[in-house]
DNA sequence: CATGCGCCCATGTGATCACAAATCGCGCGC
DNA sequence: GCGCGCGATTTGTGATCACATGGGCGCATG
């Protein structure tokens, strides 16, 4: 229908629409229950509704976005049963990654993570939500990208993702004024070459924001 | 097998696709490196494109295909790295899931467990790879039910998915001759009400197959 | 004023078509 | 005999359309 500029890298429709919606809602643009649709998503995209329609199939095939029994696809609102699942499940494989990426923890790399972490310190003053939650993503991300374990990763951003629409109303319901402190934690962890001290840091961290929202 | 109940739910065309497409791989009926064309699918199933490349889709989105550069979907032929990183998610989440199964394992699922065992033990004998690969994860599926864990069971039925082809392969490789021994450690120590126990078993039956194809 | 009923529009589903690109095979040339 | 290139066919992508359904809103009725 529309193509017209020259782009950079060709990269599919459906692809790009996928990429958009996920990031937003990893990191927690978008509140809990709402509704999205086919010819809204299409026409606010330019596209039609078929690309609209894998994009939207396959966030829900993630667990990012919840199907009802009519075919509407909405944000999910999480009981808390389901928070405690997934708080589990990355208490359990997010301490694996990190001690995988320990090995080749080195410096430059902690330097990042020290780089991101205080961006993540930043977004706290300045009590934005989504810059918070995406630095506190990328300080995790960046450590386990160094396991060289794609499988476990991409288990983990699934999880992330279907934690996301949460994530924004946990933080507003926190008033977080402190950046993790568990983070110093596992950056110490990483110098000393610790390997279970980082697991453990690693799991309270995880942990510690979820069991409130849970409780 | 275990699903007689009558189903007066109108299926759409996609998901029954999608659902047998998804018990074919899980089972290790499709071979690695298969490809899967959208009109090829639509035609054998009687419907248009559409149905097919959702179903597709969906089933790339949950790492069950692979997706190549020009969108050509084929089963994946996984590496050696990748075979060890899903065993180690199995050993780190199934035992989990089996520990909280553990207080509510009462005398009737441990019935059903080894009545299932025995189907297994018959498919061994039978030499039949498809029913050994379903009577094995049958087995777990029904021990892990019990967690009352949707999210953690999910995500553990789609690393099954992932693994679905090679399963194949590997039995054939083994050339198993024997049900899984560990199978009766695990109803042992579900009977003595043993947690550490049951995690130890659940860890090794789960690693031991898989270790001897990626090793 | 509350409640239930019915109609209309919004929305998902699936089919079909046009198009582009990739793949395969055949034939030509060396 | 072998390799390269070109063309036909296969295949994915996206748009559009027809259709069924479900939800929402207003109107009528008790």
């Amino acid at each position: 229908m529309t193509t017209i500029s020259t782009r950079p890298i060709e990269t599919a429709a459906h692809d790009r629409l996928y990429r958009t919606l996920r990031q937003q809602i990893m990191h927690g643009e978008l509140m809990p229950g709402q509704a999205l649709t086919l010819r809204g998503l299409g026409k606010q995209f330019g596209v039609s509704m078929t690309p609209a329609r894998e994009a939207l199939r396959r966030l829900v095939a993630e667990g990012a976005l919840m199907l009802s029994s009519s075919g509407r696809v909405t944000t999910p609102e999480l009981s808390n049963e389901r928070i405690e699942e997934l708080a589990a499940l990355r208490a359990l494989i997010e301490p694996e990654l990190a001690s995988r990426a320990l090995p080749r923890a080195h410096l430059a790399l902690i330097d990042r993570l020290s780089a991101i972490n205080t961006a993540n310190a930043e977004a706290v003053a300045k009590q934005d939500a989504v810059a918070y939650i995406r630095t506190n993503l990328e300080f995790h991300r960046t450590l386990y990208l160094r396991a060289q374990a794609p499988a476990m990763l991409a288990v983990i951003e699934t999880i992330w993702l279907q934690l996301g629409p949460t994530m924004r109303a946990l933080y507003t319901k926190l008033r977080r004024n402190e950046p993790p402190r568990h983070h110093r934690m596992i950056l110490a962890a990483l110098r000393a070459g610790d390997e279970p001290g980082l697991r453990l840091a690693v799991r309270t961290d995880v942990t510690q924001g979820l069991r409130h929202l849970a409780g």
